[in-house]
DNA sequence: ACTATCTGATAGTGCCACTATCTATGATGG
DNA sequence: CCATCATAGATAGTGGCACTATCAGATAGT
């Protein structure tokens, strides 16, 4: 098919094409004539795949280049993907913007003790969950600097409810483990990763609120059977 | 205390607040003459709120604007904050930018089959979990926009797993009340709600990540104790 | 008195994700 | 055969966002 029903195909614009070409998320179509050029279905897969991560998932252009280079890489190992696909998340900051705060005190000297603190809890769930991954992964990262932030905030105490949040999430990674398994090629396996990583994140976020919105209502709610 | 000092304690630039002031964000300092102002503890606690909000949770400054609004509106009811700092996930696409995708008939006012059939999943899943929140809110929208996605670049057997998630966030949600039910004022309330929507989303993702790293160390990784 | 700091205002910066426009070609159909 | 349309490839421009820079005039503290 031509750059036109590409698009139609998609609803994705003909510039916004090349200009994913460009960008090298999307391969280039093979040229027929110097000036014409075949897309295939890979293409409106690929396509699609884009826009999913861009739209649902929230990733900025360059991290869905990346991604997307893990997957096209067959020599890359799948844990690698899944730090490649997680890493990305959350657009146009890459992890933190560093200064978490440089604050002197407000109860005593706590510079960014919050953080190494938060890393050391981080560790130790770690070792009390028999979690097998290195301590300094990005993911461990990540979570001691959520951890720092709830703590710079006045919500140390919301770590109280780490343990909850960790069987949790062992049950959701032994879910999405299960249908990855169930791919044969391995290049459906990558790509079940990378989409399972950054939409699950999304579909569960929702899923969340759903049910904190029920939990709420039973609480708070009491009697009435529809809250508006 | 002057501007000068709120900047060091938080690490937030002189500029930046009086950006975050002129945005709404911040309230303005008390005017102790025509051109000094004076800032208090509640100051640095809701910068660095602020500051929470946008590096990890990912807000953009109009959509921690639309928090801190709810959070100040003392005549709020709560699922309405839930709600509210619901929506706000995800920076710079308020939800989705209409066309998940054109397919081929892109027809007038015709909407898209993926996203109808995710609809009715969802409100399937929320019969089936006696969850009580109207069918049309944003949470089940998300959840609609994010299955239909999945459908789109052809992981429609992921909503397999709908279930697993579903038993998992409501685990999630029953820690996340169980948290916000120990503050006592109606202020902190409030504010752990938000804190937790969406810091709690950043934290929760991080552990599905290390949860995911594990499982898949132990699928794949198989001999190997530690993956680095 | 002198300097560092402050308020409030306006304008500018840099990044990002597209979009617009252009030329030169080739495709398509009556 | 020729008019009209679509296309590739290149360059430049747009609009949104989150800050930043600069300024004038006033004040604080030593």
């Amino acid at each position: 098919m031509r750059i036109g029903e590409l698009s139609r195909r998609t609803g994705v614009s003909v510039p916004t094409i090349k200009f994913y070409v460009r960008e090298g998320l999307l391969p280039a179509g093979r040229l027929t004539s110097p000036n014409q050029a075949s897309y295939e279905e890979t293409h409106v897969r690929r396509l699609r795949l884009i826009r999913a991560l861009i739209d649902v998932g929230g990733l900025s252009v360059a991290a869905v280049r990346e991604v997307i280079a893990a997957v096209d890489d067959p020599g890359r190992p799948i844990h690698d993907l899944l730090g490649e696909a997680a890493v990305r998340m959350v657009p146009r900051y890459g992890a933190e913007p560093a200064g978490e705060d440089g604050e002197d005190g407000e109860g005593g000297g706590e510079e960014d003790a919050g953080l190494v603190a938060a890393r050391e809890r981080v560790d130790a769930l770690i070792l009390k969950r028999n979690w097998r991954c290195f301590p300094g992964s990005p993911a461990a990262e990540a979570l001691a600097v959520a951890l720092a932030a709830l703590g710079s905030v006045g919500h140390e105490r919301f770590a109280e409810v780490l343990d909850d949040y960790a069987e949790a999430a062992e049950r959701v990674a032994r879910a999405d483990l299960d249908y990855v398994a169930h791919q044969v090629a391995r290049e459906e396996l990558v790509e079940s990763v990378a989409v399972g990583t950054v939409l699950g994140d999304a579909l569960f976020a929702a899923l969340r609120r759903l049910a904190q919105i029920d939990a709420s209502d039973r609480l708070f709610g009491g009697g009435e059977q529809r809250k508006e």
